[in-house]
DNA sequence: GATGACACCTCGGAACACGAGGTATGTAAC
DNA sequence: GTTACATACCTCGTGTTCCGAGGTGTCATC
């Protein structure tokens, strides 16, 4: 019963694509950002997100271009589409939604 | 790829914690009232509410006992164990620190 | 006595996370 | 030059979960 990973799911999406629509990134990057950014209360690995990258693009929602980077490495950037722009908006709402509903309950003040 | 139900998984265990915290409840009555509560933002089923009630009294964490009710109606009334509140405390400061992050991300300013 | 709301439950298919494993390249140390 | 590590991509199998569909029985209403 591993709660804080249950309740990681749901959030991938709307994070990545949020992430994307800020700038062209490449998948390693982006489990290193998010981790930074959470200070590893998400900790994405590298099997949940490739596996999602891979999702999204087949919806059309991102695209991946192979790029070479200064060093000679090849990296696959992704960036946001029209349509994942459009879905963006949309999840972004639902996790609002969700987590004022939610925190509506949790932290209510208990009764006595 | 239905995304709202996803970030639903891992709000359910926290949820019955707290409703129960507050007063015992029986199962049919927590679907009631967490739908009412979240105006349909988080729609419970008894598919996933039931297992979860059998898996948290297995673990110690809540209390089934049956009563009769004034309708003479058999229901099973859950109460929150010791053990319980303690799970309660930790898993909604995993929600509060998972839920800040995901919002310090989605809701940060896009990039023109 | 039939219909529908209440109240409990289980089962099976589909979806998902992630650990473990794999490949390949650049960099640093020795 | 070769060993070792970080980078960077990927897939597969196991275990876990949701929930639609189905089942049982009770009570109230008509």
């Amino acid at each position: 019963m591993e709660l804080t990973q249950e309740m990681i799911k749901g959030t991938v999406v709307p994070v990545i694509l949020k992430l994307l629509a800020e700038r062209a990134m490449y998948g390693y990057e982006l489990i290193r950002v998010v981790n930074e950014r959470t200070h590893n209360a998400l900790q994405w690995k590298e099997g949940t997100l490739y596996p999602w990258l891979h999702r999204l693009e087949a919806d059309g929602l991102i695209r991946g271009e192979w790029d070479e980077a200064a060093s000679g490495r090849q990296r696959k950037y992704y960036r946001i589409t029209r349509k994942g722009a459009a879905a963006l908006e949309k999840t972004v709402h639902e996790w609002v939604t969700l987590s004022s509903a939610v925190n509506a309950i949790l932290l209510a003040p208990s009764m006595a």
